[in-house]
Order: C-alpha cells, then structure tokens, then sequence
DNA sequence: TATGAATGAGTCTTCATTCAT
DNA sequence: CATGAATGAAGACTCATTCAT
C-alpha cells in the first residue's frame, strides 16, 4: 500500500508546508518535491497529479476529524455534549496546527470547483456523523423536533467554519479555543426546544 | 465617470457570466471581451486588471447588498424582524441572480488572497451593518445580553453562507427562498435572551 | 507646407523631451501627444508613423549640424582651423541642449535597423561636408596626402561621436566643452602630413 | 557549471544567428529555441530571460577579444606595435564571424539603456587593457606626453567602431582587413609625440 | 482640422508532466 | 524505485493606428 511509505507521507507533510506558505497557486510541484527531500518526478510515483496530492492531503487530514469525531459519539454523554465535544474538537485541531488551518480555511478554497467538489465528498462521512449528532437530539426532545437537520447541520458547520476562517484572516492572533464554548453555546441555542 | 458608461457595465454583466460559466482561472480575458462583444484592448480602458474586473464586479454587485440592508435598517421594526428581512434579502439577491450566486459562492474563493482580502474589504461595510442589528437587538432585550457579537455575526453570515453554497453546489435544484424562514428561525434562537 | 505650422513643431519638440525622458520603448505615441498638448490622433495629421516622428525630429535637428558646418566652410580659414571649429560646433549644440544629447546618443540608437539605415542617409550630408574640409587640407598640404578621407572621416566622426556618448553615459557631469581642443589635437595629429 | 554543457553553447549559438537575421526586436524567444533544436521552456533551464541571452553571448564573446589581447599585451613589442595588433585582432575577430559584426554592431545597441549599461562593465575590461597600451607608450615616450589616455581610448576605440560599423551597414562588402593598417597608421599619428 | 475611444495583433514566461537513464 | 532535464501549451497585457464624430 502506498499510503504506508515513508515518502507518501513526507510528500504529504510537504504539501501541508509548502501550501501554507506560498499559497495555491504559488506551490508548484517542484516546491513541493524540494520540501519533501524528494526528486519532481518521485512525485508522481505516488500521486496521480497535481490536483491528487490536494486530495489525499485533504483526505488524510480530514481523517482525523472523522476519527475523533466518532471516538465522541461512542462515548455516552448527552447530544448537547457531543456537540460541544464536537466543536472544541474542530477548532482544537485546526488551533494545534496552525498551517494546516491555514491550508484547509484559506488555501484550499483557491482551486477548482472540479477540485473543492471531490472535497465535499470527503468532508461528507464528518457531515453525516454531525447529523447523527443532531438526530439523536431531536429524538431525544434535546433540540427542537421542528429543526431541519440540513439546514442545522449548515449552521454548525458554517459558523464553525467562519469563526475560524475569520480567526485564520486575523493572522490567528487571538485565542481560537476561548470561542469554543461560546459558539456552542450560540449553536445550541439555535437549536434548542 | 466611467461606471457610468455603457461599456463598463457590458463589461462587468459579461464577466459575472463568464466567470460562472468557466470558473475563475478558466475566465480568459479574451472570453470576458468576446461575451461582452468588444475587443481585448478595450476592458484594459475599463479596467487595470483581470482581477480589477472581478473586484469591481463584486463592488457593484454587492452594493446592492447593502443599499437594501441600509433600507431595511431604516424601517421601524424590531431587530428580529430586521434580522429576518435581512436573510430573506441576502437570500433573494441571489435566488433572483444564480449565475451571480454561483459567482459569488465558488468562483470568487478562486482568486489569491490578496484579492480575498479587498474582497473581504468589500464585505465590512455589509457586516457592519448586519452589527448593528445585533447590537440593537441584544440592548433593547431581543437578543441575549450576554451575546458577543462578532461570534453572533460570524453565526449569522456562516450560516447563510454556508445554506447557500451547498445550494449552488446542489445545482440550485430546490427553492433556496423556503430555506429563508427556517434558517431566522435557527439564528433567531442562537442570540435569543 | 507641413513643417511650418505650429504643431508640427510642438509634436517634435514634444518627441524629444518624451524620449529623452523615457527612452525609446517607453516613448508611447500617447505620451508624445500628451506633452504635446494635442490629441493622439493629431499626431497622425503630421506624421505618417511614430519613425517617421523620429526620423524628421533627427532631420530636424541635424539641419542645426549642417547649417553651421556651410557657415564654418564658407569662412577664409585653414583647414585645421576648419576641423577646430566643425569639432567645438558638435560639442557645443549638443552640450547646449542636454535632452538631444541623450536622445542622439542613446535613445535614437534602439531604433531598428531599416531606420537607423535612414537615419544615416540624414547624416550623409553633414559627413560629405566633412569629407570637404578633409579634401582640401589633404590638397594644400595641411593634411598627409596618403590619407584615406574616407577612413579619417570615420576617425574624426567615431572619436567625436564615442567621446560625446561616454559623457552622455557619465550623465553628462563634466564640461564638455574642454574637451574640445583635445580631441582636435589628437584628430589633428592623425592626419597631419 | 551551466556553461559548459552543450545546450548553453547551442542556445548562445542560436541566439547569434537569429538576432543577426532578425534583429533584436525580431528576434523571438521561439525563434531561438527552434534554431537551437530546443524546447521555448529549455532556454530557461540555462537563462533567466530574452535579456539575459543577450548580455551572457556579449560576456562570452567578448571574452575572445579580452583573451587575444591580454595575449597580445604579454609579447615583447613596442606600445606601436601592441597597438597595431590591437587592431587587427578586433577587426579579424568581426571579419571571421560576420554574424556576430552584425550582432554586436547593430543588433545588440537596440537593446535598452539598462542593458546597454551592462554591456559597457563587459566592455570595460577590454578597455582598460587598452590603456595599458597607452599608458605604456607615453610613459616610454613613444606616445604624446601630454595625451589625455581616457580621449586617446575614446579615439582609439571610436574610430575603430565607427569603420566597422560602417563596413556592417554597407553589407560588409568591402574586405574589412585592408583597413586595419591604415586605421593603425592614422591612430597612431594621432597619439605621437 | 482635431479628437480620443476603440481596435487586435503579438510574445515572454511558467510549470505540470514525462521518460530516458 | 528514483532522478531531474526536457517539454510545450497557454494567456494577460501593450500600444501604434484608425475612424466616426
């Protein structure tokens, strides 16, 4: 299996890198293949193009927001909880990396709509687990029965996704887990019965 | 003034379509000039830059963000009903434009960040504006006083922004104007007292 | 006749500071209008093409060269003193008008081939009045009799010529002027029989 | 050392015919590649741009006449005859390889001031050498004692242009060697004690 | 005569990808 | 597996010239 190669995740980890410095359209391959200790070529042992190493990058980072994410949903606590659980989650991982914040809130954004489309597909498995949340909720008469769960899902996800956008833009240079649980709280709000 | 002159505004009604139509990087000048039915030459009269055209293009377009927020403001309502006038706004805008709404929602993020950036410039004046409701609601008791505001509109506009992009990305195939009253009420409870 | 009315000579008076100012390349047509005072298209009124400004601004000032040079060979002097006075008469018109010095000396000179070529036909007649004063030393005895007038005019036009450049080149920071009788006496002596 | 692979000396090669067949102006990146059997891309693997071409073919084809010279400078002559055979090394170099007399006499001055000031630091040291010559001869009293070397150099170098210059424009129809010693002869006069 | 808005041909350079070694 | 030299397609922008007014 490729993914288990030294070099994968070398080139992987130099995409992170080299896409939060320059930039998009600024991280040409032979950058990459330079951070990553590797020829241009060797590259292309191990990814299909350009556009692919996005991808997998997108893929292999996004794994670990899926796996924590049902790591919390196991656990037996309230939907409330999750949720919260679920939001200090988003921002803890982005706050600890902070040039991976930098690709996936500003970077990524700059490629194609083919590109961010096959992104969406990959953020879809962290989206569904959301509205796992969010059901059991309602179920459970903790969120308003009412609620439409696409447009809640929407509400979390995209306020989340601003605050730290927002927080990326403004250079990081305020504490992002200090809004964790004020945004919850706002969310939940919103939800509520 | 040359805003005012019937050659700029081919020129910028002739950007919003190519852009939807071929994205952002797929937008040769050329293709902005042949849709706008002048030569090459003649946006360069116009305008300084390819990425002057979608900044100016975003500047016009979004004024009309804010000349009817600034109408609604004026209106003696309380700042729910402000809040939710501004929603179905913001929806409308777009739901009457879609090939501006695909514009707005994908193509745009395409651009450097240097271009986000006086894109986001663009933006303040609107998210000022949408402050002011905020504040007017948390003082006279509508919304929670304890609410911080910037979080509250960094809510309203991630979630707005977010229902719609997943509409622009799903095609625009269902009526984004039936999300508007849901999606008040979800922000609504998120500030409520 | 064209040459005589006002504009005419504005647009060439305008040519020269513009090019001397900017260089040849960046000596847009629109440029040499605006410090003209009148409209792009104007200038087509006058001159054929933008080389053809440049041709007739050389004509132009060359006609200074040549009238001096008939004066100077009409008067009852020596040869030598014919030389002397041909040399001081080149340093003097350019080191009394700076902008043409640069203009001669450097700008003109990016000018393609087919115009240089022309260019030289202008220079022509101020060359075979040289060739005249080196005749007629060569004739009375001043000058050696074995001279190649050819050549010698090559010498005493190269010398004259790299000597001004270099001070053009030197922005122009040391008089000139004394170098006047210098470069006479080393010219002199190659000639001298 | 990029310069010593075959495809740098192909590339300077290439450049020499074209911008003799074309002119500077003329003279496209593309055609240069295709005369050098190269890729458009390949010209950058060994140089930084169009301009770049131009000042290192000047760099290494001066460096034949700064070669030759310094040669010329360790014999054992007087400063008469280093000078002579000053001047017919540069004339036979130009005479041997026409397309270069007419790149470095007429292509290469279409190039802009920037450029040109480059050039001129490559010149320079052949300019100096030629200094010594002279110092060397009026200081052994074979030259004037009172001559000025920087106008001696400037008509040395002047006249010696000048002629070829003219034998460039005149299609280099006429046999360029004949006039080296007549050159020399009228040099020479013009620098005796 | 004079204007100046409009035209559109023309080119250097970048960089993802390939492939001979 | 790994290399890195070579490829070549693609596009924003300038500016001399024209022509309707």
């Amino acid at each position: 299996m490729k993914r288990d190669k030294p070099k994968y995740r070398q080139i992987i980890d130099a995409a992170v890198v080299v896409f939060a410095e320059n930039g998009y359209h600024q991280a040409q391959v032979s950058k990459i293949a330079k951070q990553a200790g590797v020829a241009d070529g060797t590259i292309y042992l191990y990814f299909k193009s350009k556009e692919e190493i996005l991808i997998q990058m997108f893929q292999e980072k996004m794994s670990v927001f899926v796996t924590n994410l049902k790591e919390i949903l196991k656990e037996d606590n309230s939907a409330a909880e999750k949720l919260y659980k679920m939001v200090e989650n988003h921002f803890n991982v982005l706050y600890s990396d902070k040039l991976l914040a930098t690709v996936t809130q500003l970077e990524l954004r700059q490629s194609n709509k083919e590109i961010r489309l096959r992104i969406n597909e990959v953020l879809k498995e962290y989206l569904s687990l959301l509205d796992e949340i969010l059901i059991e909720g309602r179920k459970n008469g903790e969120f308003d029965e009412g609620m439409d769960v696409r447009l809640a899902r929407q509400m979390v996800f995209g306020t989340i996704d601003e605050t730290i956008t927002t927080w990326v833009m403004n250079d990081q240079k305020y504490n992002l887990m200090d809004l964790a649980p004020k945004v919850y709280k706002l969310l939940l709000n919103g939800m509520r019965a």
